[in-house]
RNA sequence: GGCGUCAUGGUGUAAUUGGUUAACACGCCGCCCUCUCAAGGCGGAGAGUUCGGGUUCGAUCCCCGAUGACGCUACCA
């Protein structure tokens, strides 16, 4: 029984999308199990069920897969500690109930919600620690059945010896709680439907976890689950409490603070291994603290729970964008394409992908190529090259400078000398006709480039024209739903819209 | 109120588990490149480690206290 395999699980519960904490917690188990050649499992906390809806399962699933985690016990795939949902395995609990029951070591407690709440108030009065009195454990045992047959309704609380709960977190050291702040506990409502504390408990000791990886939020739990885990006569995993992750107002991090579901990420066109590097480094650093960038593979192998920070992080999406522009730059092509056709489809400015439409397939490429460098997310990719597709509305300022007598005069030549042109319009063409228009107008520079940019993509300022200049006119010969407007067209666009 | 956890530049992390001019990255600022916007290259500012006491020849690091933030205090998870 020496240094078992290490076995850690992800416990969610399905009352929601998978948040960036949740998602931190899973990344941490999956890496320490990958780092440790242990075991990952997936198992489903849905004993409130009031909020668990099937379809978060599935979308929990989903996003924990896109996010690059696999498992090898869980809910679909079954294992060799099935099931793993905690709906599935109530008989388990009630079996454990009973012999807590016939051991003496919990008890039925018929206190109504009334006399409860009549407790609570006064051990605020007296600014004692809101605790369970006990009252029922005093009731002898066979009372207590009798009365349960005779079908009064009761909840099973856990009789908590006194005495201090310890436990060891890998992440802050030793822990501990006096007894007499952990009151007896209910581990099974009066409904029958046991409680998260109680059914945890069971299920990492069941299932062999040997370090329970979570939210910090569960470590005032632990003291209960320590007291489950004695009474049972168990041996304790390791424990390793993550920091909660904050909002930029040192809040925990919440809807309000914007997107922070995983399904949102990758709407917007975060990469996964960029998210989960940047989850990683969030609450946790490398031996030597200056390495940022990690593989994933990377990340498996310098993963230690021990470096794991105990202090609550700020979630930062600048450093998330300088990651994921990272992350783009090491993507190969191809999946950058795949990732970033569905945005321009959305938009009808492309077909649906089909790798049989080389030309199409092959201009994008190049599209991508200008225009990648400049975003934060894949989201973003339209609006800036918008142009293709859309001649921008002109704003005020550039207007003026459009109207401005030099503007006017490099718009004149500029206009004339492409409606000159008969063939298609290449870069080296283009150039000479600048140069022409440079030394007809005397302007130069911005004030001679940034007119024509205007003419050409609504905006002042872009890309270069050389590699602007062939994507709008191979653009145009291509088969779009939108189509792309040549350099001629646009001068023609242009002049119609301000004759 | 009780109990618990946490505390290094704006942000995330480092700092031979007591000895450093407190390091790296993001962000910010400036310069270079450039018609522009990004990208890229170079450089800079920004913390004396929440505060107050100890222990020590010496504390970011150990101890105590305060403060603040967060969590638990449910027949929620």
């Amino acid at each position: 029984m020496l240094n078992p395999t290490p076995r850690v699980r992800f416990a969610p519960s399905p009352t929601g999308l998978l948040h960036v904490g949740n998602a931190r917690t899973a990344l941490y188990n999956w890496l320490f199990a990958r780092h440790t050649g242990g075991e990952f499992l997936l198992r489903i906390e849905d004993t409130d069920v009031e909020r668990s809806e099937a379809r978060y399962e599935a979308q929990l699933i989903e996003d924990l897969r896109w996010l690059g985690l696999d498992w090898t016990e869980g809910p679909q795939i079954g294992g060799p500690y099935a099931p793993y949902r905690q709906s599935e395995r109530l008989e388990i609990y009630q079996q454990h109930t009973e012999q807590l029951l016939g051991e003496d070591k919990a008890y039925r407690c018929f206190c109504t919600a009334e006399e409860l709440e009549q407790e609570r108030q006064l051990a605020l009065r007296e600014q004692r620690a809101q605790v369970y009195s006990g009252k029922c454990r005093a009731l002898a045992a066979n009372q207590a059945q009798t009365r349960a047959a005779a079908g009064e309704t009761f909840a099973v609380r856990l009789a908590v010896p006194d005495a201090p709960l310890r436990f060891h977190d890998i992440v802050r050291g030793d822990v501990e709680f006096a007894g007499e702040t952990v009151s007896d506990f209910i581990l099974v409502r009066s409904s029958g439907m046991p409680v998260y504390n109680y059914v945890v408990t069971i299920d990492d000791a069941l299932m062999r976890i040997t370090h329970v990886i979570r939210g910090d939020d569960h470590i005032s739990n632990t003291p209960r689950q320590v007291a489950i885990y004695q009474a049972f006569g168990w041996s304790l995993p390791e424990f390793a409490h993550l920091s909660t992750i904050l909002g930029s107002d040192r809040e925990r991090l919440s809807k309000r603070h914007g997107a922070t579901s995983i399904a949102s990420f990758r709407e917007m066109g975060i990469l996964p291994q960029a998210l989960a590097n940047y989850l990683a480094l969030l609450g946790w650093g490398a031996e030597g603290g200056t390495r940022e960038t990690f593989t994933r593979e990377e990340l498996i192998a310098e993963f230690k729970l021990e470096r794991v920070t105990p202090s609550p992080a700020v979630f930062d999406w600048d450093k998330l964008h300088w990651l994921n522009r990272h992350a783009i730059k090491q993507a190969p092509p191809a999946e950058l394409r795949q990732l970033a056709w569905p945005y321009f489809t959305a938009r009808q400015w492309l077909p649906p992908l089909s790798p049989e439409d080389a030309a199409v397939v092959q201009w994008f490429a190049r599209v991508l190529d200008l225009f990648l460098p400049a975003v934060d997310q894949l989201q973003q990719l339209p609006e800036k090259a918008a142009a293709l597709w859309n001649l921008a509305p002109v704003t005020q300022e550039d207007a003026a400078l459009l109207a401005s007598e030099a503007g006017e005069r490099v718009v004149r030549a500029f206009t004339a000398k492409i409606r000159a042109e008969a063939g298609a319009m290449t870069p080296q063409r283009f150039k000479e006709l600048m140069n022409e228009v440079k030394a007809e107008t005397g302007a130069k520079g911005k004030d001679l480039f940034h007119p024509v940019r205007i003419i050409l993509t609504g905006a002042h300022s872009g890309p270069e024209f050389d590699k602007l200049i062939p994507l709008l006119e191979e653009g145009s010969q291509l088969d779009l739903p939108t189509h792309v407007l040549s350099v001629r067209e646009r001068v023609e666009a242009f002049s119609a819209t301000v004759l």
